[in-house]
DNA sequence: GCATAAAGTTAGTCTAGGCTAACAATCTGC
DNA sequence: GCAGATTGTTAGCCTAGACTAACTTTATGC
């Protein structure tokens, strides 16, 4: 599972094959929650490079709504699963990998932002379930939201 | 919000009024997230004193696929927090704001499920989904959901 | 009714992800 | 070009949630 490969370091989950479906969906949601905070940063970065021309500390820990310790050592964590590269009191670049990933959440966030939308959902609710929902959405219900947005 | 009554203790989080709309998702996910796992555990306890007429730590760590100690732990908090009752070596019970809680998200749970189904997923997938969605979805969305799967 | 198996608990470790306090570096305005 | 403001980092603390190892209690089979 690609999503795994920067995560190399964390504890092994029990083996899922000998779980049942329930422990194995509870497996699942507990693998995507790993990986949510670092699609955000990657993601808000992605953003902020393409708005502002660079990614500072000072405006993650704005967007994101936490303390800058937090972002140092949230970024601390993503330079070392290689998602992005940074030097001392400099702004933050993301690698070919973090690109990648921002690419992927931003499509999928686009989607699931406008599945909701087509919905009839107002927009405002919608940003706000969508940054919890796409975390959450296999390709195949990806897939179907995709169809159903795009509907005439 | 009543969500956050059994999460006192837990570390304050930045005045979401200061902060603007990407930081207030942020904040609400972060919410979302600190009572997921509590969630997940008062509707699994609910769902063995249904069917198996007690709800054994054993059955909780193999439906979550954890091991023993974790579930003893989370228990721990889940008293903490006034959702379940315990005796040593004994089942587990809900209280009345654990029991509460259960059905709000057994009903939450089901609303996403048939929305899935109903959009043409497969029932494994749905399944699988539906864990993780249920906790990120708004009264409104919901609402919508609950009413697209009741289309004719 | 006792030995053993199964279940539960306790203790200790680890990582993630928050925070504050204190300090260091960079930027800005005169 | 330096003083003060802003930004960034470091250190240290905390809780949640995972684990293993070791122990205690309860249940079971003969």
């Amino acid at each position: 599972m690609t999503k795994d490969d920067h995560q190399d370091a964390v504890a092994r989950e029990p083996d899922p094959r000998t779980a049942d479906n329930r422990a194995e969906a509870f497996h699942g949601v507990r693998v995507a929650r790993r990986n949510e905070l670092a699609e955000d940063y990657v993601e808000l970065i992605a953003e902020l490079i393409h708005t502002q021309g660079e990614a500072r500390p000072v405006d993650i820990a704005t967007k994101m709504g936490v303390t800058a310790p937090t972002v140092a050592k949230t970024l601390g964590r993503l330079a070392r699963d290689g998602l992005i590269t940074r030097a001392k009191y400099r702004s933050v670049f993301l690698t070919d990998e973090g690109r990648a990933l921002a690419k992927e959440c931003r499509h999928r966030h686009e989607i699931v932002l406008r599945f909701l939308l087509s919905l009839g959902l107002d927009s405002e609710t919608a940003e706000r379930d969508a940054e919890g929902i796409e975390h959450h959405v296999s390709e195949r219900t990806l897939a179907l939201f995709a169809a159903f947005a795009n509907r005439s």
